[in-house]
DNA sequence: CAGAATCCAACTTGATACTG
DNA sequence: CAGTATCAAGTTGGATTCTG
């Protein structure tokens, strides 16, 4: 069942109130985006985090990663010892959302060259 | 050959000094997603894209264009007729990256009730 | 270690109005 | 039609400081 009143706009990403907008903005932040990358390698601390994505602030990190848990994309776990550690691992859901991003990153990746070589091409 | 200096840094999205930061950055606004999914559906005029795309206003729009248009990944061709006549278009380039971003908002689409009922869940 | 809290500058965004 | 210009307002983001 379906607890939402526009149900007929599910699916309709061009529909302004649709829910997966919101989805959308979420797992396509500057970011997120990274994140994704890096946990769709396996569980990571949040430092781990913050060395591997290079240029966050700690607290965007933290934002970004309770936006994500709260979407039901990562857990979070809290280990009860002296120094903290957390640990951050995707859930289903967010393994297949990685999975969609790092296709993109990945043919970015990939393709830099020719498309940097292209941009040039463009810019004359 | 490249021209850029940083050619060791090639593909690497977590580092804070690629290019490919700020491609992948250009690719995942809250408008070029889903300027690049209506594009990968066909050419479309200025206005089509303003009235599919519910929600952004001429200048997100036109800004939006414009990026992707210097990253390589559309083309705007002008109609030299009254009244005006625009039409963009994607790339190669272009259609290979929308291609990646429309298989994440199929996924959303797709997966939203599971999505949305699983995000109910955590919020408990 | 893993953050929370605060402050503030900078950029982004949205209306609105105007133009070739 | 296809934008541009302008301005107010909102949001983001980083640096810093502090804490269990």
């Amino acid at each position: 069942m379906s607890t939402y009143a526009t149900s007929h706009l599910l699916g309709q990403v061009l529909s302004v109130d649709c829910p997966s907008r919101e989805i959308l903005e979420h797992l396509t932040t500057k970011w997120s985006v990274l994140v994704l990358r890096c946990l769709s390698e396996g569980v990571h601390r949040f430092s781990e985090l913050k060395q591997r994505i290079e240029g966050v602030s700690e607290k965007m990190l933290a934002q970004t990663l309770k936006v994500l848990e709260k979407d039901g994309f990562l857990i979070r776990t809290v280990y009860p010892v002296v120094p903290p550690k957390v640990e951050y691992q995707l859930t289903i859901l967010g393994a297949q959302a990685a999975e969609k991003m790092t296709m993109l990153t990945g043919w970015i990746e990939r393709n830099l060259p020719e498309i940097l070589e292209n941009k040039q091409r463009v810019a004359k």
